[in-house]
DNA sequence: CTGAAAGCGCTTACAG
DNA sequence: CTGAAAGCGCTTACAG
């Protein structure tokens, strides 16, 4: 039993491909009686389009490709459950690749998605993969919009997570409760959104307690690398009064350093994440810490993808951040309310 | 400036469009200086072959369809990186849809990944689903493993978690600890991994504590019901001497009742989930669970699949369980070792 | 409203 | 080893 294809249900309706192909690409142009036809006999073969013959011809796949470092973990879900969102009701299919942290990779799947997507969506928060990037952008042809990625040229949109300002506000608001000496635990070196947030903790640093040496520890974004930097801490001549890590892991593996040496959080030492990953809130003390929306990021990005893809024109949006949120919870010190950033 | 195409390749290389595309798919028999030739025309001309006119004309995609119920949370993440990871090692696609629990828009998925990959991924936990997925089989023409699914008739391997035996050996486990009063919080009425978990309590229960009654409270799954459950317990007349949920997140909400109640887990009343969600271990006391190994089963799919894709037989694998351990922690009373189902 | 035909960009027997 | 040509299954002007 061979696949059915719209020839098999032109002959069966009497009728030719073209007027098969109208009817079920929604036109108007096809008389009631033909159309219904048409439509039972399609029903009775069990006829379903063949999607690269269409794609083809009409020069549209119906599907947006997404191109990430990793899978792995709470953030790419929260990603692609954002992404989806949005794409499903545009009834566009979704073409998932992750390079794995490999620039070469990232170059080539981009290449693949050539004739199978319309639109590209891409991560690449390694700062040295924007070249490889800006190429397979001219590559590949399409409409694309890079997601938390540094700029890389004139062309695509940029959207992320405003870690710059989260970071900011997050070391004001520790500012505000009084601490002054506060550590930071930075995020790996060739990470984009660790850039920006220690850059973040600088320029706050700078601003609000000037003359205050930075104090920065190495990390990179595991948990394993806060519960070092906790102990390197501890061990100090000098404790600090607050310590930022740059995402939750690292504060939770910091927390646990310090529970385990008997520091008392917040009581001797503060303690803030960022990301707001659902464990922030399970353990105690529950942990203070800069929300970031994914989902929202992922939406969006797809929304500003469709919208690049129907307009037919080469993306021109700026740069645009999304804002985070200050989640206070018992690890800062005494209960707040929640403000934005 | 048009996409570039196999015949500018051709032209500019002076050779034909057959032995560009002999070139490009690495066929043998073309001279070395051709090849050379070809090879570096394309690279200059930066020529990317269109997916889709390839798989038309080959019949082959080289993607892999993965249909799954909804994106949301780990054990999906967990998945597709399962999947993902034996996907990139035969250089084979993702394409992704998830039905959002909708049994319509699962057929509507399924038929449209003809001509846009070469097997099919699909996970059905939903009893009632099994019909439209064999509609859908039929339709799409193409091989088919069904993850974590109701067997949906003759074609096609399903491979699943081994609910039922893990089930039954969290419950000897607990009887083994001298449990003799196990309340077990059930899953969703029309999940099927939900309906083996309480399959396999009903069935250790009955060989192993022949007579007492069964103890079964509704839950979904979710921590919410998981509280709501343990509110239930706390206030019936006679208390259990161990509860066993359906799920690590409704475990979860049971715990955190009964912490609020100031009951003492485990002196009072032991605790027990299914699956080993990270956060199981964060939690205090730490929850026992069965670990459920999400990627493994992912990848083991996917590995059925291809060579269903390769073999071009119809699949007549018969189904296969993948085992669950027992992860014993502090929840469930004094610590023990471990051991598989 | 309907059909014949060209064309989308490849791959693959078939000759040579 | 190489090329001309048919064909994959659709869509879309172009006529009528």
């Amino acid at each position: 039993m061979a696949n059915v294809t719209i020839k098999d249900v032109a002959r069966a309706a009497s009728v030719s491909v073209a007027t098969v192909s109208r009817v079920l690409n929604g036109h108007d142009n096809v008389t009631e009686h033909v159309r219904d036809r048409v439509l039972s006999v399609a029903r009775e073969l069990r006829y379903t389009p063949h999607a690269a013959a269409r794609s083809l011809s009409s020069r549209r796949t119906q599907a947006l490709g997404v191109v990430l470092p990793d899978l792995h973990g709470e953030f790419f879900s929260e990603l692609i459950r954002g992404i989806d969102q949005v794409a499903r009701r545009h009834r566009l299919h979704l073409l998932l690749s992750s390079y794995h942290g490999d620039v070469e990779e990232q170059g080539t799947a981009l290449q693949a998605m050539r004739g199978r997507v319309d639109g590209l969506l891409v991560m690449s928060p390694y700062t040295a993969a924007s070249q490889s990037l800006e190429d397979a952008r001219s590559l590949s042809q399409l409409p694309v919009v890079l997601i938390n990625s540094q700029s890389g040229g004139a062309a695509g949109t940029v959207l992320g997570v405003d870690n710059h300002g989260g970071a900011r506000a997050m070391v004001e608001y520790l500012v505000s409760g009084g601490h002054r000496r506060i550590a930071f635990i930075a995020g790996p070196e060739d990470n984009f959104d660790a850039h920006e947030r220690l850059r973040g903790y600088r320029d706050a640093l700078a601003e609000l307690l000037p003359g205050t040496a930075e104090w920065i520890l190495r990390g990179d974004f595991d948990e394993a690398s806060g519960h070092r930097a906790g102990r390197e801490l501890i061990a100090a001549s000098e404790r600090p009064d607050a310590v930022f890590a740059a995402n939750d892991m690292m504060a939770l593996g910091c927390m646990f350093a310090f529970l385990q040496a008997g520091i008392d959080v917040p009581g001797e030492i503060a303690l803030a994440g960022f990301d707001d990953i659902p464990l922030a809130g399970y353990v105690h003390p529950g942990l203070s810490t800069m929300r970031v929306n994914i989902a929202e990021l992922g939406s969006h990005a797809t929304e500003l993808l469709v919208a690049a893809i129907a307009s037919k024109e080469p993306v021109t949006e700026p740069r645009r951040w999304l804002a985070t949120e200050l989640i206070v919870r018992e690890s800062s010190g005494p209960p707040e309310r929640r403000t934005s950033s």
